[in-house]
DNA sequence: GCCAACGTTGGC
DNA sequence: GCCAACGTTGGC
């Protein structure tokens, strides 16, 4: 299975307003960034994502879950998304400096690519930023 | 609020 | 197809 790292802005569309959607998930859209689409297009149903808070926050709140595969955006046909729910919230969230501060993490696109909106994670860094989070 | 880094656009 | 100019993002 592969993982992934979806980055928003709380005031556009937050971890809260992602929870209240519950099982029935919701598209992530918005994106109009071609590595961003390319990733989105690679994931599978069953994938699990982090859920980044970028502005203020800049911390992993939560874990996500895709549950439809890439396909045109219902409000913007010409752009595409996937759906994601809630699974479960980040015990204690990890910020960007706590990830910077960690040279196992230097190699993560978060690091080294902040501005790609949809990152590829590999198992190494998921295991070890799921294990910072106290999950 | 600033500035560096990056992606996209458009002229050639 | 290249590259300069521009706009946007996001960390600080």
């Amino acid at each position: 299975m592969a993982h992934w790292l979806f980055k928003t802005e709380a005031d556009a569309w937050s971890w809260d307003q992602q929870k209240k959607k519950g099982a029935a998930g919701e598209e992530w859209t918005g994106v109009r960034n071609f590595q961003a689409r390319s990733n989105m297009r690679k994931m599978k149903k069953g994938d699990r994502g982090f859920f980044y808070h970028t502005g203020d926050e800049k911390q992993v709140v939560g874990i996500v879950e895709v549950i439809k595969e890439a396909h045109p955006e219902s409000k913007a046909p010409d752009w595409e998304c996937v759906d994601l729910k809630a699974v479960a919230d980040m015990p204690k969230p990890v910020t960007l400096a706590a990830i910077k501060a960690e040279p196992k993490l230097k190699d993560m696109v978060l690091v080294k690519n902040s501005r790609l909106s949809v990152q590829p994670v590999s198992e190494a860094e998921w295991a070890f930023v799921c294990k910072m989070g106290g999950l």
